[in-house]
RNA sequence: GCUCCCAUCGUCUAGCCCGGUCAGGACGCCAGGUUUUCAUCCUGGUAACAGGGGUUCGAAUCCCCUUGGGAGUACCA
């Protein structure tokens, strides 16, 4: 592994990115990144009836908030551009007619409508029509036409297509680095368009010819494509390249039920499945994304490269840097991993866990804003101190410090019954002597005046603690009072108190 | 249907290559503890080698078959 590591992600802008498209981004980052090596983007663009506006766009946009950034790329150039296929248009068909030339590939006549008859026949019988060694010989091709009635159909402009001549009786034998050696016979495989009659190259030959130019090392991708490897390998062969290596990553399975990970998952299960919220162009349809319900691009990174890879020890924590460090294809498992959407909340949860009160607070200003209040930086980074434990995101924060904020606007009903006693109303007034009294108004000397006071009266500590709760807070919930009495202040205490014990009849 | 890939707790997985630990960790779940509440936290527990054959003194680990799952089967990528 001594030659120059060149790696690419290449997606089809055809929609949004799935977050397995980000893990394939991210296996190929992480191997560059680890070997000193060349991360490329390109934009397989090929299909002119599938282009989607925006999505060129969102994908890079998406990969650069995970930060997977890109050594040559479209936006950024390189000594191979242009780097999107649809504008290397040119160059593909002097490849395909070097393949006509060699003889390892043909011209092909039959319309689409053709074929789509002799696949319907097929199926009626419970057939699959394939276009191979076996059918070639009965179809409208160079193989069976003779060339002047080739030269003849061309000159007119008669469609076609060029298909690469599968060899006969031959088996194709492949390495993987994940799956180890694959093997093939060749009468299995069929004779795959290479060139398409709108002068467009097709996948298969676009892909290795740009892989090839661009000097790629190692073909790191979904496992979908491993049933073409051995026509990408034949075609190496017939161009006489020597092939990169190849690592086909296991797929992305759904939570529920069978099959791959689809676009509609997500919002069916509720959660996302792409990184960035995207608004289809066409239908409007809007899906959620990982930075807008909340998660931290760390975290996703994270979780998204334990999907399928682990490092073998027990951590489970990486950042980049520590993902790039450890990270082995060796280490990549064979099967195919079901989506968890719980654990991606544990892993949020610890990103958010140690970041500083201060960040935190940042981040939750907005929020604070969209509610019309105007607070303290300092004041909602201590709020957010006392109680950024119990949270998986940012959003969740207002849910726990409403209190910190504004007086109660209910009280609990279920708590009143329990809490709130015969006694408890005179109780509470006595308390708000005591808490007059206490100097200064801090955690530690709000909760020693407490606990002497209730001593003295032979007061329950619930009880009274769990009133003061209801009436401050108007629920059975959050963090140590005496931390909350000492944020809110002396005056704001004292009038929830007694505003609470006038409502609470 | 055909071709190829895969198979350890509910989920992500370690262990498999180079057979020999009570099959380990994490998420979730359950229980107990801490606590003036709710959480957090701590401790403990639950739970897996798909099945069947071999090979071997010994198999999660090597081989075969079955079953199950997945992918592909387009002038889409």
């Amino acid at each position: 592994m001594n030659k120059n590591i060149r790696v690419r992600f290449a997606p089809s802008p055809t929609g949004p990115l799935h977050i397995g498209g980000v893990r394939t981004a991210l296996y190929n980052y992480l191997f560059a990144r680890k070997h000193g090596g060349t991360m490329i983007l390109r934009i397989e663009d090929t299909d002119q009836t599938r282009f989607v506006p925006g999505a060129e766009d969102y994908i890079v946009n998406s990969l650069a908030w995970c930060g997977i950034n890109f050594d040559e790329s479209v936006g950024v150039g390189g000594p191979h551009a242009p780097y999107r296929q649809s504008e290397r248009k040119a160059l593909y068909k002097q490849y395909s007619d070097k393949l006509i030339a060699s003889g390892h590939a043909y011209y092909a006549f039959d319309t689409a409508e053709e074929l789509e008859t002799l696949r319907k026949h097929a199926e009626a019988e419970k057939q699959t029509f394939t276009y191979n060694t076996e059918t070639r010989k009965t179809l409208r091709n160079s193989l069976c036409l003779s060339a002047e009635n080739v030269n003849e159909l061309i000159e007119n402009g008669t469609p076609y297509v060029v298909r690469f001549l599968i060899p006969e009786n031959t088996e194709v034998a492949m390495d993987d680095i994940i799956r180890g050696k694959v093997c093939v016979k060749s009468e299995t495989l069929d004779d795959k368009v290479l060139f398409k009659s709108d002068g467009m190259p097709t996948y298969h030959l676009a892909n290795i010819v740009d892989d090839h130019l661009m000097e790629i090392s190692h073909v790191i991708r979904g496992e979908e494509w491993l049933p073409s490897l051995p026509l990408h390998v034949l075609l190496y062969e017939a161009f006489g390249w020597e092939a990169p290596e190849f690592a086909h990553l296991p797929l992305l399975l759904k939570p529920d039920g069978n099959g791959k990970l689809s676009k509609r998952d997500g919002d069916r299960l509720g959660f996302p499945v792409f990184p960035l919220e995207w608004t289809d162009p066409f239908s409007g349809d809007k899906s959620s994304g990982y930075r807008e319900s909340g998660y931290y691009p760390e975290a996703f990174i994270n979780l998204l490269a334990f999907l399928g890879w682990n490092p073998g020890t027990e951590q489970e924590l990486f950042n980049m840097d520590q993902l790039i460090q450890s990270f082995s294809l060796e280490r990549v498992g064979k099967s195919g991993s079901k989506f968890d959407p719980e654990k991606t909340k544990w892993f949020n949860h610890q990103y958010l866990i140690r970041r500083s009160d201060e960040e935190i607070a940042a981040e939750f200003m907005p929020f604070l804003l969209e509610k019309g209040i105007e607070a303290d930086m300092q004041f909602v980074a201590r709020a957010a101190s006392l109680v950024k434990e119990r949270l998986n995101f940012v959003k969740e924060l207002w849910g726990e410090t409403y209190f910190f904020f504004q007086s109660p606007e209910s009280y609990d009903d279920q708590v009143i019954k329990k809490r709130w006693k015969d006694e408890t109303p005179s109780q509470m007034l006595a308390l708000t002597e005591v808490l007059q009294n206490i100097e200064p108004f801090d955690a530690p000397s709000i909760d020693a005046g407490i606990k002497t006071w209730i001593e003295a009266n032979n007061f329950g500590m619930g009880a009274i603690m769990n009133a003061l709760r209801l009436l401050l807070v108007g629920a059975s919930k959050g963090p140590h009072l005496g931390d909350i009495m000492a944020l809110i202040g002396k005056e704001e205490t004292l009038m929830r108190i007694k505003k609470g014990i006038e409502t609470i009849k």
